[in-house]
RNA sequence: GCCCCCAUCGUCUAGAGGACUAGGACACAGGCCUUUCAAGCCUGGUGCAGGGGUUCGAAUCCCCUUGGGGGCACCA
């Protein structure tokens, strides 16, 4: 397990389903690793289930990788130097191998058929004394009766020959394991009957001729890895260096992530993939820094650091082996953040996608909007993510608002009084030139004139002109409208204070 | 049922026998700032799961209990 080589690490998804957020932790520890060390980060698709096979899937996988930024430098679209990438097409590898092992008397065929598999397995899970598994029925059939089951022509599997005595010890970086049982597996399947390998006896074989230096992987790996050994052992090769990452559990703490549960507070939904990430506005700087945190520290002192900083710190050996529980607020938080570094262009363009969306108005005109450029900056350090903000903004954008008329009212004052504080405003808006740095000392002091509270005065003009109570800095929304849609929206006030009054 | 892994504030974590009256972050509470809401700044509370050892000394090492997680497929 000396380890001299060039390191190479390897991200190894199946391409069932959409890319979830724990692979996408595991590849960004292995992306980590192989460019803290210079080695190779390579991505390898175990497509060997020809049942689950979902054929969106590998494009989800790959756009999820690019959208976090963790480049592979081997794999599918880029190529390299021990290829095929796809499991499916090293078939003839993976039957040389298996039939190595069958000379060697590492390995047999076994006939069992589906039903005397399940019958055994339901009388071993009612006896309750022991794992459950195969009784290596096959692997102690007579010469004679091997020949009789090849002429009979029927399915069969390779099956691994375990050790039935001793012990297995092995290590892993982040955690001291116990020696295991042999005893414990029960001589798994190495060839499926269609064919294609198991991925025990796929992963062992690639991760050899790709040279793989350490594999750094799910902990629900963990109990195979005795099988995995004993593989190198009969291969006779050189055993890569483990180390297993610990789970991504719910945000309540209990049972793993995964789909069809709810968030436990507000029923929200609980997102899983990565893809959901994307479309629910995080930013992809944001996941990456938020994903290395979850069981790995950059530092003591802060959570925020860029991928660069990471690179240079980043060790296998400081990755916390303890499951944890997904922190949403931590990525809220998080987002938020990186959302406020961004300079106002470049948070524009990233969202005027969702608010197109939400609003229905055409990305291009959306985008030639005059007052988006205006309006962006000032929710900027309000939103959290890129799928908010539409409802504080969409004031500028709409030719009405409606609102409750009572909330013109403000606070301490009558529909009356109100109503005359708005024409004051009205006159002085109509008058001075539309420049916040006009505009500011020339509300302030017609505030005091008419014996009211800063807030107050404001406070009308902002129902008036954005229907909201809770809106952007009333200045810069006046001039996301413009003089003349904001007098007209203070005219259109000033009757509906009158017929309150 | 059998096997394995893990265990520090509510949550993510720092901590690799003495520097720990256990540090940071998020969340929460209070305050400041303030045109609303935010953002920002300041302050605060809360934690080594329990019990045994080892040691002059334990969050750190060992054992047991408890709790949580994972595995036991012709799925990965």
């Amino acid at each position: 397990m000396s380890d001299n080589r060039p390191v190479r690490v390897r991200m190894a998804p199946s391409p069932t389903g959409y890319f979830h957020l724990g692979s996408a932790r595991t590849a960004l520890f292995n992306w980590l690793f192989a460019r803290h060390t210079g080695g190779k980060f390579i991505l390898r698709v175990e497509d060997t289930d020809r049942t689950r096979y979902v054929p969106d899937s590998l494009q989800d996988i790959v756009d999820s990788l690019g959208w976090l930024g963790l480049d592979y430098d081997e794999g599918p679209g880029v190529g390299g130097d021990c290829g095929p990438y796809f499991q499916s097409e090293r078939l003839p590898i993976y039957h040389e191998w298996s039939d190595w092992l069958i000379r060697a008397g590492h390995a047999y065929r076994c006939y069992c058929s589906e039903e005397r598999l399940d019958a055994l397995r339901r009388e071993q899970a009612a006896r309750k004394d022991e794992a459950l598994g195969y009784d290596r029925h096959c692997r102690y059939l007579t010469a004679a009766q091997r020949s009789e089951h090849e002429a009979a022509g029927g399915p069969s599997v390779v099956r691994f020959a375990m050790p039935t005595e001793g012990q297995t010890s092995f290590t892993d970086v982040l955690r001291k394991l116990k020696p295991w049982e042999n005893s414990q597996v029960r001589d798994p399947v190495l060839i499926k009957s269609d064919g294609f390998p198991t991925y025990h006896f796929a992963n062992v074989i690639d991760d050899h001729f790709m040279a793989i230096t350490h594999i750094l992987r799910g902990d629900e790996w963990i109990s195979s890895v005795p099988l995995h050994v004993n593989l190198y052992r009969a291969f006779g090769w050189e055993m890569p260096i483990y180390a297993h990452v610990p789970l991504i559990l719910d945000p309540s703490g209990v049972g793993k992530l995964s789909k069809r549960k709810k968030r436990a507070a507000g029923d929200e939904e609980l997102l899983t993939f990565v893809r959901e990430y994307r479309e629910a506005g995080y930013l992809p700087e944001a996941m990456f820094n938020f994903l290395a945190i979850m069981g790995w520290s950059y530092s003591p002192d802060t959570d925020l650091f860029t991928r660069e900083q990471a690179i240079a710190k980043f060790d296998i050996a400081d990755i916390n082996p303890a499951a944890g529980a997904l922190p949403m607020s931590k990525l809220d938080w998080m987002n938020g953040h990186y959302i406020r570094q961004l300079a106002a262009a470049d948070l524009t363009e990233r969202i005027a996608p969702f608010w197109s969306q939400e609003s229905g108005i055409p990305l291009e005109q959306l985008h030639a909007d005059p007052a988006l450029p205006i309006v962006v900056p000032l929710i900027q350090e309000r939103i959290k993510t890129l799928a908010e903000g539409w409802d504080l903004v969409d004031f500028a954008f709409v030719a009405e608002i409606n609102y409750e008329p009572t909330m013109l009212i403000a606070k301490g004052l009558n529909a009356a009084q109100t109503l005359a504080a708005l024409k004051s405003l009205h006159r002085v808006l109509a008058e001075l030139p539309f420049d916040e740095a006009v505009l500011d000392p020339a509300l302030r002091n017609l505030a005091g004139e008419l014996g009211l509270k800063v807030g107050q005065l404001f406070g009308i003009l902002r129902v008036a002109t954005t229907g909201k109570a809770v809106a952007p800095p009333l200045f810069g929304s006046l001039l996301a409208l413009g003089r003349e849609r904001v007098l007209a929206r203070c005219t259109r006030a000033e009757e509906l204070l009158r017929a309150l009054s």
